[in-house]
DNA sequence: CAAAATTTTTAGATTAATCTAAAATTATTT
DNA sequence: AAATAATTTTAGATTAATCTAAAAATTTTG
């Protein structure tokens, strides 16, 4: 039975592990989970000798099959319930992360399972990110701008590239805010111009603010 | 903000100041909560210094108003996750209780209020219990007899007074369970035996087994 | 490639929650 | 009411998670 604070490590780990190939480093595990390198090093070891990562002095942190398993299932967890609190409970997007965090911990097998089941099988939560399955399966995604999606492909919208205030206002009067699911059902040949469609509202989007957002596609 | 362990002192001061009106003992506490006297003695001190309780050396405890007021929150959120638990995940009444200890602890007020506005309100917990209000208002109940109803009235099946496996094999085959809803629609002049419902099935049940139902009136 | 900078680890403390064993207090029983 | 029993507290250790300061190792840079 891991603590908090292991599982917490091991999400860490498999988070910063997503963008490189070498070890993740005790800073930016320190970083992540805003706490200091030493209280790292110490779980590190004591991660390393549960083998749930390998961890050699000076080198870094990966995890092992069984550790990934380990952070994936409390990704699922985090993910599942994030759903539940945007869909049933009425959370709003940017509030399901502190609770969800909370969430994530509680051991119940038959919990997660039928709380897959209660909400049907979702495969994504409410930022587009794919829920593994119980098996520790998960499906890749990857973040791409608006403008790389082709006619009939579709995406969920996780952030921009440039945040200056004129285009966060843009979004705004557009109603375009984190978690809206947008699919492109047309583009203009004369301008490059997409036609999208976001909920029930149709509008259109120029080139240059395609290029400023960013989309998980499905 | 309490720890876990805080919170599960208070929970059982609560729960076993109920029964009496002198301070509730150290001992009482370790064996509800399954750890050691001196544990709780430690744990006292604390809350006391928190105006949590109030204690004395060799007096036992008691709550000050805060302290019920935090206690009763953590009921209110322990007894609506049983419901949700039952009514949404199919949750059997036998098994939320282990899963309801840790989800008691999730620190959001947003999230009870919500969880409780999703569940309609509920009054009483899947064992007939009742849910404390916001404010830390609840209703009080107690354990009767399901020879002391009266027609019309109905309540919930909480126990047995006579455990015996004839009796239990009898409860079995009328499928009358822990949480079960009895309701007496009418009582028989000649020989005192009760006609009830249990949920859509009427059944006749003598004044010898009435007398061996407890259970928690609405 | 050696000096400087950065990162990481070790050493040593601290806080919270727990325990056992022993001492202190209270309650019970002749 | 004195002796015995039971309960409660204190004293002292242990484990887990954390920190700061200092030492060690690695990386970067002139």
């Amino acid at each position: 039975m891991l603590s908090h604070t292991e599982e917490n490590h091991l999400k860490a780990i498999f988070h910063l592990s997503k963008d490189q190939n070498e070890g993740v480093s005790t800073n930016s595990i320190a970083q992540n989970l805003k706490t200091k390198a030493p209280s790292v090093t110490d779980m590190l070891k004591k991660l390393c000798d549960k083998n749930l990562i390998t961890y050699k002095k000076y080198q870094g942190a990966l995890l092992t099959d069984d550790g990934r398993k380990t952070a994936l299932n409390i990704i699922r967890k985090h993910r599942l319930w994030e759903v539940f609190l945007v869909e049933k409970l009425e959370f709003n997007w940017s509030e399901v992360h502190e609770v969800a965090e909370q969430l994530e911990h509680i051991k119940s097998k038959k919990l997660i399972n039928e709380l897959d089941r209660f909400l049907g099988y979702p495969t994504k939560d409410p930022h587009g990110d794919p829920i593994p399955n119980p098996a520790g399966f998960i499906k890749h995604t990857t973040k791409v701008l608006l403008s790389d999606l082709k006619k009939g492909e579709k995406g969920t919208f996780v952030g921009v590239k440039d945040s200056s205030s004129t285009f966060l206002k843009f979004l705004d009067k557009r109603k375009i805010s984190l978690g809206s699911i947008i699919e492109v059902f047309h583009i203009e040949d004369f301008d490059d111009s997409l036609h999208v469609s976001i909920g029930n509202t149709n509008l259109t989007i120029s080139i240059k603010s395609a290029n400023n957002i960013y989309l998980k596609k499905q």
